[in-house]
DNA sequence: TGTACATCAGTGAACGCGCGTTCACTGATGTAC
DNA sequence: TGTACATCAGTGAACGCGCGTTCACTGATGTAC
C-alpha cells in the first residue's frame, strides 16, 4: 500500500463527518459535491472513489449522523438520568444555535422525506436504534411497549427545535423550547429539572 | 386595461398557489422558477413582473400557505370541536400521503430555518396568527396564557407528520401518527375521539 | 542493493444540464383625435 | 366611425454560474527480480 492500510477509510470518514456538518447547515440540496469535498480537504474528482453517487453519500451521512446521536446518548449518564440530560441538551439554546453540531433529524427531516427509498430506509433503521436505546433506559421492564411513546417524544423534540430555529423573535423561540421540554419530560415521566 | 382589472392579481394568486403545491412536493431548493411558472401555465420570463426574486416568492408563498391553514381551521366547527377536527385531519394518513395539499410547516420547516430573515419573519407572523386563533378556541378565557401550549402542540404535530412521512415501515408510520394524536389531544385537554 | 514496474488515492479540467435572472420583443386591447 | 398610438402581461432566448458526474493524468510508494 502506498498509504497506511486504513488511509482510505479514514478519508471516507472525514468526508462523512464534513458532509454531515455542511448538510445540516446548508441542507442536502444546498450542499454541492465540490463544496463537501473541499470541506474534507479534497477536490471533487476524488468523490467517486469513495461513494457511488451523491444519493449514496446522503444515505451514508444520514446513517452516520444517527449513529453519532446514539454515541452522544452513550456519553451521558446511564439509565433515565442520561435520557433527561439528552432531552435537556436537545432543547437547549446551544443546540438551537449550532445546527452543524446537532441533530440531523431537526436539520434535515423534511429533505429526508423527499429523498430516495435508500435514504429513508437507512433513516428508519437509525431512528429505531436510537428509540429502542431510549426505551430500554426509560422502561427497562418493557422497552417494546415504550417504543411508541419514545417516538412521540422524538417527534416533539424535532418539531420543537425546528420551530424555535424558524421564528425570528428570540423570546418566542425560548418559550417554544421551554414548552417542548415540559411536554417531552412529561410524556417520558421524567422530573423536569430547573 | 387590456385585461380585466384584476387579471394580473389573479395570475399572481395562481403562481402563489401552484408554487405552494410544488414547493411542498419538491422542496424550496428543488423547485426551479421555470417549473413553478410552467405549473401556473406561464413561461419563466413573466416571473419577474410578479415577484422581485425567488426569495420574495418564497416569503409570499410561506405567508400564503399559513393563511390557507387558518382558512382550513375556519372551515371546521367553531370552538374546541374545530381544533379537535383540525388535529385529527393533521395527523391523518390522508394528510401524510398528500403533502402538496397539506401543511407547509411539515413540508418545509427546515428549509424555512435556512431561509432569509424575510421568509422567517413572515413565517413567524403566520404561525402566531394560527396559534392565537387556536388558543382563542381552546382557552377563550385566557388565550394569551394558552399560546405557549398551542405552540408546543404545533411542534408535536409538525414533528409527528414529518417522522411518519420519513419512515419506510407503514405500520410504524401509523403508530407514530397515533402517538402524536394522543400527545396533542392530551396537551390541549381534548377528548381523543376514536 | 538497484532498477523497472504495478498500484491507487487524489487532481483538476471537462461534459451536459438546469439554475436565477435579464431583456428585446409580441400582440391584444384601451384611449385619443 | 376609423385610424394611430400607448399600455403592459406574457414570451422565449440568452447571460453567467454551479450542479453531479466522468476521465485522463499525477506522483508517491510497494513489489519483483
Amino acid at each position: 500500500m502506498r498509504y497506511d492500510s486504513d488511509h482510505k477509510e479514514a478519508t471516507r470518514q472525514r468526508i462523512l463527518a464534513a458532509s454531515g456538518r455542511r448538510m445540516k447547515l446548508d441542507g442536502i440540496d444546498g450542499s454541492g459535491v465540490a463544496a463537501l469535498m473541499a470541506d474534507a480537504g479534497l477536490t471533487n474528482g476524488a468523490f467517486y472513489a469513495h461513494f457511488a453517487s451523491k444519493d449514496d453519500l446522503v444515505a451514508r451521512v444520514v446513517a452516520d449522523q444517527l449513529r453519532v446521536q446514539l454515541d452522544r446518548l452513550g456519553e451521558f449518564a446511564p439509565g433515565r438520568d442520561g435520557v433527561e440530560q439528552f432531552v435537556r441538551w436537545y432543547l437547549s439554546a446551544e443546540h438551537r444555535e449550532a445546527p452543524a453540531d446537532g441533530c440531523p433529524s431537526a436539520a434535515l427531516l423534511d429533505e429526508i422525506v423527499r429523498s430516495s427509498d435508500g435514504v429513508r430506509a437507512g433513516y428508519t433503521i437509525g431512528l429505531l436504534a436510537l428509540a429502542d436505546e431510549v426505551a430500554a433506559r426509560v422502561a427497562p421492564d418493557d422497552p417494546a411497549a415504550a417504543r411508541a411513546t419514545v417516538l412521540g417524544v422524538f417527534a416533539t423534540l424535532i418539531g420543537t427545535l425546528q420551530l424555535a430555529r424558524a421564528v425570528t423573535d428570540p423570546s418566542i423561540a425560548d418559550a417554544i423550547l421551554e414548552q417542548g421540554a415540559k411536554q417531552a419530560t412529561g410524556a417520558l415521566g421524567l422530573e423536569q429539572a430547573e
